[in-house]
DNA sequence: CCCGGAACCTGAAGGC
DNA sequence: TGCCTTCAGGTTCCGG
């Protein structure tokens, strides 16, 4: 799935190859992954150039000039591919740049979306902090998880506390961080925190650093498949030794959300350090 | 504010 | 073999 590291390493992938170009047609197989006032917004980027590419949590931002942007979410099962897939049947839509690039939305469930936004601050205002800038720091997150009583896990999926983690990345950031996925996000000690942003943050550097991770239908736009997956611990490893004390990795349902942890490593109540 | 649940969506996997 | 149910997970919305 998508998450923080894939849709960077998306970024970095399309970012030299449709900045400075100009937007030539945004031609939309399935109009109903349009978010936004659709008919209006889409004539008013025709023709625009596209200034960067930026990203905001798991949001893809394509920047035009003239202060509009073309947000994209991949959501469960969406990607950006270079070359049209055969089948081609799931492109919902292609962007056709000015020297000649076209960047296929492939997107099996049709839950991804694309937004079409003038007010690009706007639209990411309600997002939580960006875990690998420098103004993330472990008081941020403690800021940031006091006064939730919910679970660190279910936490961390909340997008309007941290921005761009998602299920793998959470349960890798509490096993490296030695934390039960259950405990309360406001009972964590301060050297859980201090773990914990370490965690996120060490997790995420080296899942971009393998391209991101394709356990199911994530590609590069190249088509190729990232290597993240190789790294985990417990992402998807029921019943797995854990690395480090070999008891088998447990799987419960956090708040309708699988978690994966070491029962052993990760105990309720461990408030060391 | 806090929480649970449903909805969105399709393909894989499991039960019978 | 085939039908049916469940699950997977990011996000939003709605109700208590």
């Amino acid at each position: 799935m998508p998450e923080l590291p894939e849709v960077e390493t998306i970024r970095r992938a399309i970012e030299p190859l449709i900045s400075g170009q100009h937007l030539i047609n945004l031609e939309l197989r399935d109009p109903s992954i349009l978010r936004g006032d659709t008919s209006t917004l889409r004539s008013s980027i025709i023709g625009k150039l596209v200034t960067g590419v930026s990203r905001r949590g798991k949001q893809l931002l394509l920047v035009l000039e003239g202060g509009w942007a073309i947000v994209i979410h991949l959501r469960m099962t969406g990607a950006l591919l270079l070359e049209e897939p055969d089948p081609s049947r799931r492109v919902r839509a292609v962007l056709h740049l000015s020297n000649g690039t076209r960047l296929y939305f492939n997107d099996i469930r049709r839950l991804g979306t694309i937004a079409l936004v003038k007010d690009l601050d706007g639209c990411c205002r309600r997002l939580g902090p960006e875990p690998l800038t420098g103004d993330f720091t472990p008081d941020i997150l403690r800021q940031c998880l006091a006064g939730h009583r919910i679970p660190v896990k279910a936490a961390l999926l909340d997008q309007h506390i941290v921005a761009g983690v998602g299920n793998m990345y959470a349960d890798e950031a509490l096993y490296e961080a030695n934390i039960h996925p259950l405990t309360p996000a406001n009972e964590l000690s301060p050297g859980q925190i201090s773990r914990l942003w370490e965690a996120i943050r060490a997790v995420l550097q080296r899942a971009i650093a393998c391209q991101g991770a394709s356990i199911a239908t994530y590609a590069l736009p190249s088509g190729e498949r990232g290597t993240a997956h190789n790294l985990f611990n417990v992402a998807h490893k029921k019943d797995a030794p854990c690395p480090r004390c070999g008891t088998p990795i447990t799987r419960v349902m956090v708040r309708k959300r699988g978690a994966s942890f070491c029962p052993s490593c990760q105990q309720p109540g461990n408030h060391l350090g």
